[in-house]
RNA sequence: GCCGGGGUAGGGUAGUGGUUAUCCUUUGGCCUUGUGGAGGCCAAGACCCGGGUUCGAUUCUCGGUCCCGGCCCCA
């Protein structure tokens, strides 16, 4: 084979495209059930509109590029600057607050690893003009109804947080820069590490025994009955704000039935986030995560429209497959058919008005397409391509104006008038 | 960007420094243009790419590439 694809893209076939699909129907069916309008935007984008906001990593990370008329231009590597800019150029004429949903394709220029690729889809969704705690449990509470509408149960886990708990924390420390980013990153990480490991990276960020300390009593924090913990490890405005907005969502989500805990690990990369943050693991701990995002209340007014508040997350769709595939809950990679047309003779003209009637009345057909097939090929080929039924338009049947209808599963059939088959 | 493990027909595999590269499956044809899922027969289909070593490389070696996984980062 001479040609291949690119590293981390893929092909879906048949199969695997209609297992996907569904999966996405069922994503869509879930958008609208929860009043989020579908909206799509360019796959390319210049490359200035990442460079407000998300952060240094993620343009780093680009597919980016200079086009013929010299602009410098980005496949989209994540949709919530495309859908801020949307936002921000017609938000005089749209009643707030603005739901919107999309299932982009995106790009990373990243290497590939389990459940991340350089092509791959995130359904968004996102809630623009709704600053209260309220909108933000309906973010969670939709994220939540995905995973549970496609199957999943217990298998995955919401973690949420708030960015005022890392800010306050490391406000009191009195670092910037560098040592902030590297304290930030630490405290993202520490679900994945010992104190010992967290020690040893704070101390190489710069901090002094209090400031790693103190650090150490936020990381060990853990679960809603932590949240007064909180209080303890800083005592100040920012961080009382905080606390207060996540006892109000975790009261909010009591009426959705969604549960979730309290994790102060919980940072998320992009720069844009101001305040509430929560992505969704696996429970067993094995995968990345399946859907993140939070509350990004300046990105709208930073992107040149009026100040508004927005919350919104991504799922990203390999760790998804992967979650799926290991509760045993992908959808059947095949593909199927109403209706396969068998033609037996010279009865062509017969068969094509039969597939079009059929066709006229919705349902899905395939009509054999090669004239001298044998029967038994035919229906073996029915078979392969998942046809429900069979019409058979014979030569013998039609002397008496008739087609055979076979049952493919079952194995029965009848007689029906080739006029008014349907 | 870095590190580790891999790459034999469409899928899954066996094997080898030297005749025609194994098996299962798949695909096409026929038995079979009026009854499929079974069976029989026939056919198609592969050593990732390039350099080196060698009389000879799919096999050894080096580089690349892609896949899988880890780090960084992240969905």
């Amino acid at each position: 084979m001479e040609f291949e694809s690119l590293k981390g893209f893929r092909d879906f076939y048949a199969d695997e495209e209609s297992a996907r699909r569904e999966v996405f129907d069922t994503i869509r069916e879930t958008a609208r059930s929860h009043g989020f309008d579908e909206v799509s935007a360019p796959s390319l984008e210049p490359l200035g509109l990442y460079e407000v906001k998300s952060g240094e990593e993620i343009v780093n990370e680009t597919y980016s590029f200079e086009d013929k008329g010299g602009r410098d231009v980005t496949m989209t590597p994540e949709l919530t600057p495309s859908l801020v800019r949307m936002y921000a150029a017609r938000e005089q004429e749209m009643s707030k607050p603005v739901r919107w949903f999309a299932s982009p394709k995106l790009w990373r220029y990243e290497q590939p690893q389990s459940g991340r690729l350089r092509e791959f889809y995130q359904p968004n969704f996102d809630i623009f003009g709704a600053p209260g705690v309220e909108a933000d449990a309906e973010a969670i509470a939709t994220a939540d109804a995905v995973l549970s509408n496609l199957g999943l149960t217990d298998e995955y886990e919401l973690r949420v947080s708030h960015r005022g708990v890392v800010r306050a924390v490391v406000s009191s420390l009195g670092v910037d820069g560098e040592t902030a980013t590297a304290v930030h990153r630490t405290i993202d990480k520490s679900d994945r590490l010992n104190d010992d490991e967290v020690r040893e990276r704070l101390v190489d960020a710069g901090l002094d025994d209090d400031g790693v300390e103190t650090v150490l009593s936020l990381t060990s924090l853990d679960g809603w009955g932590a949240t007064d913990e909180l209080l303890g490890v800083i005592d100040g405005d920012e961080q009382r704000e905080a606390v207060e907005r996540l006892r109000a969502l975790d009261e909010a989500l009591e009426g959705y039935g969604v549960d979730t805990v309290f994790d102060p690990s919980v940072v998320r990369g992009m720069d844009y986030y101001t305040g509430v943050v929560f992505e969704c693991f696996d429970t067993d701990g094995d995968l990345r995560a399946v859907f993140g995002g939070g509350r990004y209340d300046t990105l709208v007014e930073e992107f040149g429209g009026p100040s508004t508040p927005a919350v919104g997350f991504g799922i990203g769709d390999a760790t998804l497959e992967l979650l799926m595939r290991s509760a045993d809950i992908w959808p059947a990679e095949e593909t199927s058919v109403d209706y396969y047309v068998a033609v037996i003779g010279d009865v062509r003209e017969t068969a094509t008005r039969v597939a079009r009637s059929l066709r006229d009345d919705g349902e899905e057909v395939r009509v054999n397409v090669r004239d001298g097939r044998s029967f038994g090929s035919q229906l073996e080929h029915a078979d392969a391509v998942g046809a429900t039924k069979t019409v058979i338009v014979g030569e013998r049947d039609l002397a008496d104006g008739e087609v055979t209808v076979k049952d493919m599963r079952t194995g029965e059939q009848e007689q029906r008038p080739v006029e008014g088959l349907v």
